[in-house]
DNA sequence: CCGTTGACTTGGCGACAACCCG
DNA sequence: CGGGTTGTCGCCAAGTCAACGG
């Protein structure tokens, strides 16, 4: 179809070119030389090797991409920076075994100024945003910024996994992982005066709103201002920021209006638009740049815009200064970057189409997609299982489920009861009554399984000529199915593919774990597709799809009934590199940086009434409180037939205990059968509440009785513009991001800056209790790096010895081997011994990363929590080449936040 | 109101590929 | 060059939340 668009691209480097699947190596000469930055135990690890000097095939574009480095000395605006402060690594000894251990409250960070105390910052930055909840605002004299304040702050520097609590005897996790034990301590004692100027209140949680009601204090990122600013104004500038350059399609009118009618944002009310994505990819970046910046205000009213027109930045930030120059700069240097992408676009600027004025829920103007691509029919394999000993003949029906169960041999399935249970009740339907098998117990699948692991071994064992010919055939069979064409736009498909049949694995303890999930046929499917569109053809001979509608308010491409649960449904969406995606994704992150501007007056009524004598509004504000602070789900009633997890709202009695004075242990299983485990520190009123919410009730009841999400959800509404709880999340996250890159990025190479943006994404899936299991090999991987080191330190020892020796004139002694070593001057000696330290100091950290992390799961807040701009802006600023921080698919993702200005801040 | 339905986001994991290091 | 790691990607389950229908 002539719609190859050529149209958004950003940094798309695959689309349209066919080459799609080409990868993207990122040549970068910069060496990072591995200085140990000494703040904390993290070390670089990942990013900085991979791809450095890499041969690969680096795509002209890409490579200047990554050229920035070279030129770019303006860019920089060091915020606050210079100091070096070092940090004690790893010294503080805190040893916080105790699970419970709350560590002090910190002092709240000083934005500003402070520049004697600037090294202290991030420490206290740090701290205090392990935990949500931390940064309360302490009183200054309690913690802030004394000296002392260092010991405290080597909490930080412990381990998370002491900080964890349970590892160790977790080990046998249940379902799913081992808890995470934090603590922190949300409250602050709270003295009444904080205030000011220290304290920053966008701050996640920090809560300033302990004062008294009434006085809160201001933020103070340059702009203090800004928190009083009406609204509207103040969206008016951020919105400002996206531009929202379309690229036109050179064929068709492609407009691709990222933004969708606009309207239905409820929010609208106070802001006047926050969507306006930029989905496209300012190709034209390089070439116009003037241009862009006009085309920045894209949304903004025109009258507006043209008073700002000549100024870049003015848009945004309001807060923030613009750092004029440097942004052009900037840009400069990374419009060169996009140089590939230029290539393709040689459009100018695009027309935007009036977003969909009007059409409230529309979604789409004209979709062409090729339908759906089925599982391959059951192909039987004829290996027969044993009954009793003997063997059985199954027909292929039976045979293929009985396969399903066979191969799922070493799995952790194969001990749950539900699931034997499930799978043989659905099993034995296919059996039938008059079966040979009348008992799973009996049952032998071993041939089967052996059978599986060598046909996985055959599958190994194949070359990779012939994978890759195998690949390539299954890749021209999907080509077609593997996109869309919206509004004239060609865009990717998420998940084309119809779910193949299986047993149902449902985390935790699902009640219907093993149950059979059948397979999906044309007549289970309900097309959606434009109404000009050619109907995709059934790829089953013989058969048709169930129905097709021409519905443009839903993104949906195709949906099924889900087999286990016929009342949901599974859908068919583009993927998340599509404008479709990335403009909800934009305005999830607006209406987020929203609640910044009203966050302050929300944690005030929270926090008043706490102590409200109706119960119901004083579970409101003690449930808003929990999710503000510790950043917990909504959590909506469940079913029976689910998996018994909880969020907020359905917390059960027992899953919180009141440890006096006022701390709160939380204790759950959430979404996916995720155990929280988090002990903090809350306001008096808030403890005093629980222990009410907790009267007279048993454990397994709900602590918030008088709740539900829609009740909770509604209150928020009213407090802010389509706010609902889980905005909180996103919220805490990406304001946890853009304080913790902004007050512990320092100069440096890029190694280094990459390790801040790391830790600072530990942080919020710490926040966020985004966990992953350990890998098997764990352990044995840690015991590896510890032999090592003692090897290293052996040599270290040794050198040493002869360092001694050789200054007195003596020859060093023999080695292992007992073999004579070369005479060294005590000069070499000594510079060896300086490298060994170095590389014994490198290996402890590394070692200490992978422990902290080995629990902790980065990649899900970086796809769904932190607002993709604080990351472009910050990578811009700091010369940091944002392939270093985000992959393909996320550079794919967040193509629509790539033209961000670099002063953005979230 | 309230339970249900529908649409869309969020989430952990396994398979596989790319990479690294002796 | 082989095996252990680490990073990507796809899969699909499990949440959130709005709209609907009575």
């Amino acid at each position: 179809m002539a719609v190859q668009a050529p149209a958004k691209r950003v940094f798309d480097f695959d689309d349209d070119d066919d080459d799609d699947d080409r990868p993207l190596t990122f040549k970068r000469t910069s060496t990072q030389s591995s200085k140990q930055n000494q703040l904390k135990s993290e070390v670089k690890k990942p990013l900085s090797q991979r791809h450095d000097g890499q041969p690969g095939k680096p795509p002209a574009g890409v490579q200047s991409l990554n050229g920035q480095s070279s030129n770019a000395q303006k860019t920089k605006t060091i915020l606050s920076s210079k100091a070096s402060p070092v940090k004690s690594p790893l010294a503080s000894p805190t040893p916080s075994t105790s699970l419970a251990r709350v560590s002090p409250v910190k002092s709240p960070v000083l934005y500003s100024k402070a520049s004697t105390s600037l090294s202290d910052h991030p420490k206290q930055a740090l701290k205090r945003n392990v935990s949500p909840a931390v940064k309360e605002e302490k009183s200054p004299t309690k913690h802030g910024i004394e000296p002392e304040s260092d010991e405290e702050d080597s909490e930080d520097d412990v381990p998370l996994s002491a900080r964890l609590k349970g590892n160790s005897n977790q080990g046998a996790k249940g379902p799913s992982t081992s808890a995470r034990a934090k603590t922190q301590q949300l409250v602050p004692k709270t003295e009444n005066k904080g205030f000011n100027e220290d304290l920053d209140d966008s701050a996640p949680l920090s809560s300033r709103f302990n004062m008294k009601s009434g006085t809160w204090t201001s933020s103070n990122r340059l702009n203090d201002t800004d928190e009083k600013k009406p609204l509207i104004s103040k969206i008016q500038q951020n919105g400002s920021m996206m531009k929202d350059k379309q690229l036109k399609l050179s064929m068709v009118s492609g407009k691709r209006p990222l933004e969708k009618g606009n309207s239905s944002d409820p929010s609208s009310v106070k802001k006047p638009k926050l969507s306006d994505a930029s989905t496209t990819v300012k190709a034209k970046q390089v070439t116009v740049k003037a241009e862009e910046k006009a085309d920045d205000d894209d949304h903004i009213p025109i009258a507006q815009r043209m008073k700002k027109s000549t100024s870049l930045d003015a848009k945004s930030s309001s807060m923030k200064q613009k750092a004029t120059k440097v942004t052009s700069a900037s840009f400069k240097n990374t419009n060169k970057k996009f140089k590939k992408d230029m290539k393709n676009s040689k459009y100018g600027k695009s027309t935007k189409v009036p977003p969909g004025s009007g059409d409230g829920q529309k979604k789409w103007t004209t979709l062409v997609h090729s339908g759906v691509i089925f599982p391959p029919p059951y192909k039987a394999h004829g290996v027969k299982m044993l009954y009793n000993g003997k063997a059985v003949d199954l027909t292929p029906e039976q045979e293929e489920v009985a396969t399903m169960f066979a191969v799922m041999k070493d799995t952790d399935y194969m001990n749950k009861p539900q699931f034997k249970k499930n799978f043989w009740d659905d099993w034995s339907k296919i059996l039938g009554k008059n079966h040979v098998i009348k008992d799973v117990e009996k049952c032998d699948f071993t041939p089967i399984y052996e059978w599986h692991m060598e046909e996985k071994e055959k599958k190994k064992q194949m070359t990779s000529e012939e994978k890759k010919a195998l690949k390539e055939e299954k890749l021209k069979q999907e080509e077609k199915y593997m996109w869309a064409i919206v509004d004239g736009v060609k865009e990717k498909v998420g998940n084309f593919r119809v779910e193949p049949p299986g047993l149902f694995r449902g985390r935790g303890e699902h009640p219907k774990m093993g149950k059979l999930k059948r397979r999906i046929c044309p007549n289970d499917i309900t097309i959606n597709i434009g109404k000009d569109a050619p109907i995709p053809e059934c790829p089953i001979p013989g058969e048709r799809w169930k129905d097709i509608k021409h519905d443009n308010t839903v993104t949906w491409l195709a949906f099924w009934n889900d087999p286990i649960n016929p009342k949901e449904f599974k859908y068919v969406f583009l993927a998340a590199s599509s404008s479709l995606k990335g403009q909800s994704d934009k305005e999830k992150y607006e209406k987020a940086r929203m609640l910044k501007d009203y966050i302050v007056n929300i944690r005030a009524a929270y926090t008043k009434d706490f102590t409200n004598k109706d119960t119901t509004k004083r579970q409101i504000a003690v449930a808003t409180y929990l999710i503000d602070k510790l950043a917990l789900r909504a959590g909506n009633e469940k079913d029976d037939d689910e998996a018994d997890t909880v969020g907020c709202c359905t917390l059960k009695v027992g899953n919180v205990e009141c440890i006096p004075p006022n701390k709160l242990k939380f204790d759950f299983l959430g979404k996916d059968s995720i155990q929280y485990v988090n002990t903090v520190d809350v306001e008096l009123p808030v403890y005093k509440a629980i222990g009410q919410f907790q009267t007279r009730k048993k454990p397994n009841e709900d602590l918030f009785d008088l709740l539900d999400t829609s009740k909770l959800n509604a209150h928020l509404k009213e407090l802010m513009p389509g706010l609902t709880a889980k905005v909180f999340r996103t919220y805490n996250a990406s304001i946890t991001l853009d304080e913790m890159l902004s007050i512990e990025t320092k100069d440096g190479d890029v190694a280094e800056k990459v390790v801040v943006y790391q830790r600072a994404n530990k942080e919020v899936a710490i926040i966020c209790n985004h966990q992953r299991t350990i890998s098997k090999s764990h352990s044995a991987q840690m015991s590896r790096l510890t032999e090592k080191i003692e090897e290293l330190k052996g040599v270290l020892k040794e050198l040493k010895i002869d360092l001694d020796r050789a200054k007195k004139g003596k020859p060093p002694l023999k080695d292992s081997n007992g073999k004579q070593k070369r005479n060294l001057t005590p000069e070499a000696l000594q510079k060896k011994i300086t490298q060994t330290n170095a590389k014994i100091e490198k290996m402890e950290r590394d070692m200490q990363t992978k422990e902290d992390l080995k629990t902790v799961a980065l990649g899900t807040s970086k796809i769904n929590y932190l607002d993709p701009r604080i990351t472009v802006a910050w990578c811009k600023r700091h010369e940091v080449p944002i392939e270093k921080i985000f992959n393909k698919s996320l550079l794919a993702k967040f193509a629509w936040a790539m033209d961000v200005d670099p002063d953005f801040r979230f």
